[in-house]
Formats: C-alpha cells, structure tokens, sequence
DNA sequence: GAGTGGTCTAGACCACATC
DNA sequence: ATGTGGTCTAGACCACTCA
C-alpha cells in the first residue's frame, strides 16, 4: 500500500517522546495564557482559524482543544460571537445547600461583622500554599434574608493579594464576594470544593445566628480555587440544619 | 463563487424544518435502540464505520453522535474494544454521604428487614407513573458495617416489573441492589436523583440504627429513573446525622 | 457583508486489543 | 493480521452576530 505525500510535513497523531496528542498540547498550551494573564477573564481569544495557523494545526484539532478547555470551565463559546475566556464562578452561592421558606433565587444581604488580619495556622498556610507568617484577611460576615440572619461564615484570604478588601470601606462592599475579588483584586475563582458535615455551633455562633445555643447546624467547609489551581480562600459557612436541603444526582 | 459538486448528494448540516442537527438525529436514533432494548445493555454495538454507512454519514458525525451519548452515561468507549451498552449504575451506594470510622470503601452487609407487596399512595404512583391500584413492592433494608447498624431504608419498587424479587428467597439476596435488579428483573438504572433533607427518625426507626429516639439524622429521598426516563425506584435511606459528611464541587 | 463558531465530509494514519 | 476506537487533515457549507 502506497502512503499519501501530505504537504507541508506528515506529523504523528502524538509527541512520540510523551505520548501526549496533539490537541492536549494545544490546550496545555491555552491553558498557560490564561493563568499568566496573556488572555485576561472576559477577554475574547483569537478565532478558531487563526489559531490553527498560529500552531499549524488543522481546525478540528484546535477544536478539540477548545471542547476541552470549554468542559474544564476554562473557556465559553458563543456562536457568530467568539470564543471568551470565563469571569470565573459569579456566587457559587452557599444557599444551594439550604432552603429558606420564601427565598427561592434571592441574593442574600452581607454584613460583615469582623474584619482583621491575622496569621494563618500552619494547616490553613499549607492548604493556601503560602509561607510562614503566612498573613491573611480574615472576614466575619452574616447572611440575611428578609432581615433573618440565615447563614454565618468565616472566610480566610491570602495577603496581600487580597490587600485591596483590607482598605476598602465596609459600606462599598456588596452582596456578592467573588465579583468583588475580580473586581478589586483581580482574582478570579475558577472551581470552589465544599465539604458539609453536621455539627453544633458554639454559644457566640448561635448567637448570631438566632438560634439557641447548641441547636443543629449544617457545616460548609470550602476551599476555592484559581485557574492556576491555587488555593486562594479558605471559607467555613454554619446554617441552621432544619433548612438545610441538597439535591444530588448521579449517573 | 462556484460551488464544489460533492456526492453522493449534498446535505444540509440540520434538517431545515426542525433545525436539529445531524448528529443529534443519530443520536435521538441511537438512544431509541438502547431503550428498546435493541442494544442491550452490557453488549456491543456495531463499530463506527457500520454505523456510518448505515445511516449514510460521515465518520465524524457518528463519532459526534456517540460522544453526546457517552455524556450521558448510555454508552462507553474502549479504545480497540468497541463501544458497549453501559449496565448502568452498580452503587450508587449511600454511603458517599456519610463517613463512618475504619469503613472507607467497604460494602455495608444489607439485611432485608421486611417485604411486603403494597398499594402505593396517590403521589408515589405518580412519581412512578403507574395507574391505580399502583402494586409496589416494598422493602425494608437494614445496612450495616462491620455489624453495626448504619443506614435504614424503604424502598418502593413497582410491580410487575419487580415480581421477580417477590419471590426469591430473602438469603439470596446480594449487598448490592442495583446489580439484582439487573439480573433478575433485567432493569437497568441509569441515573439517580437524591435529595437531602435533615430530620429525626420516630421510635422504630431510631430502635432499628441502635440510635437514641430523636437522634439527628440526615434522610435521603431517592428517586432512580431506566434509560427511557421512567421512575423505577423510590427510596429513603435515613443515617446518624453525626456520620453526614458530604463533599461537592463548582465549576 | 464580514467574521465567528457549528456542522459535515472523505479521506489518512496511529495506538490498542484480540485472535 | 485484523478490527476497533483515537487523532488529524483540508477542505466545504450553515447559522448566528454585529457593524
């Protein structure tokens, strides 16, 4: 059997060092320009055609590289538009979690009752990934429906990327924190793991939260993190455990 | 412009009167023949290129089709093997909302505690989509690990579909439920919606987890669905609150 | 109308599994 | 050796958005 003379150069489906395909680089490659910042949050990347002649591959290959970074969040498409690159998670909101009655898709109002900076135990420094004095912003904020305190939460930040939430006036803030970390501090929270667990709050907590003391609490430990895969907040939510309503499927 | 004469004959992309694409035809096609139990499940269906000239596309519109299908958990692909009807879920275990000490990963021993055909109430056979006088078949379902009580079901199975499980002898049940339905009531399970909700178990139930009346307990309502989209499988599983640890992750 | 992503074709070669 | 899915090419046309 004959083989075909493809021009310009016949390449192998994979880099036959590593065993990677071709379309894997290419959103290694992607990938990059958004964590160093070439591509920007919200900022439209070049057309499909254009980065198949910048890498020399053929279109179906840049597509496959795009789906790929498109199912990871990375990136959104829109027809006749362009492909853009993702502001990130908007609220991740921790009222998914929970079902207040008459409060279906309302945003919660924010207080924040507490706001100093301190240093991060050694455990909180490792998963942060930051080094002794390992300084943070540490926030104290309720959540309220309808003037009721519905949710408490203590909310660890990294310094001094956050530096910008420890002098901005209290009364500026808004109802919704991960807009203001891309908004002040140019962060963007690409993927938060939340961990729930049962417990009781203590006296202060419950205080807080209206509730008597030791009443039964749903725990929400979160960790976000960037496009980078860096761990840039640490956050524990309490709310009450008789609201408390999750709805997972599997398949 | 001239434009090129292709043949056999040239297609639109999508059908002009419904504006559904090729691929999702083949797959709408595809899905149909799962369901009907033209492919069944755990067998394999004809390679790509069959398929192609079958339907009369090209190799990558097949290949476009059966990537929508292997989303959503219908069909999986082995490199050099073929693509295979999947058996559904094998789990599903109850278990991911909990974490009782030294029983990571283990299977907990089930004990059928009660079985009993029942008329199901007005809202059940809705659920399940089935006339009245809605015959069900209900278990009661003790699961345990290493001996010790930890999750308490009731479970709600239409008949006749399930009347091979009326009848088999109680000691031949597995641990495992989803694989019987499969080999003795040739049901497949497909997807499962779980919804949590906090709760206190009454008397008997509290009696039966070796648990103090009103201890907290988290309740999981399940409602398990074929690849047709039928409800197949109606269920509460109760657990010590205490145990709950759940992880969830946005992006 | 120009530019974007979405769909589709008709091939080719590569890597893997099985006999 | 044969057959499978995985990768890749170099085109074409379609549907959508926006200036």
């Amino acid at each position: 059997m004959k083989t075909v003379d493809r021009s310009p150069a016949a390449l192998p489906a994979r880099e036959p060092e590593t065993g990677v395909s071709r379309y894997a680089l290419l959103a290694r490659e992607m990938r990059q320009r958004v964590v160093k910042g070439l591509w920007p949050a919200g900022s439209a990347i070049p057309a499909e055609s254009e980065l198949a002649q910048e890498f020399g591959v053929a279109l179906g290959t840049v597509r496959q590289a795009l789906a790929l970074l498109v199912a990871e969040g990375m990136l959104e498409r829109v027809q006749g538009r362009g492909t853009f690159v993702s502001q990130g998670l908007s609220g991740a909101s921790m009222l998914r979690f929970f079902r207040f009655r008459d409060a279906t898709g309302e945003v919660p109002q924010s207080t924040i009752l507490e706001r100093r900076s301190v240093n991060a135990t050694a455990e909180q420094a490792g998963l942060l990934g930051i080094a002794p004095p390992a300084r943070c912003l540490r926030l104290k904020r309720l959540r309220s429906l309808q003037g009721s305190p519905v949710l408490l939460e203590d909310i660890l930040l990294p310094l001094p990327d956050f530096e910008p939430l420890q002098r901005l006036p209290l009364k500026s803030w808004d109802d919704l924190l991960y807009p203001m970390f891309w908004k002040h501090c140019g962060i963007t929270v690409a993927r938060a793991q939340d961990e729930l667990t049962f417990g009781a709050p203590d006296a202060a907590q419950a205080a807080a939260l209206g509730l008597q003391p030791r009443h039964p609490c749903i725990r929400v430990e979160r960790r976000a993190y960037d496009f980078a895969g860096r761990c840039i907040e640490l956050r524990t939510t309490l709310g009450d455990a008789h609201a408390f309503h999750y709805s997972a499927e599997t398949r």
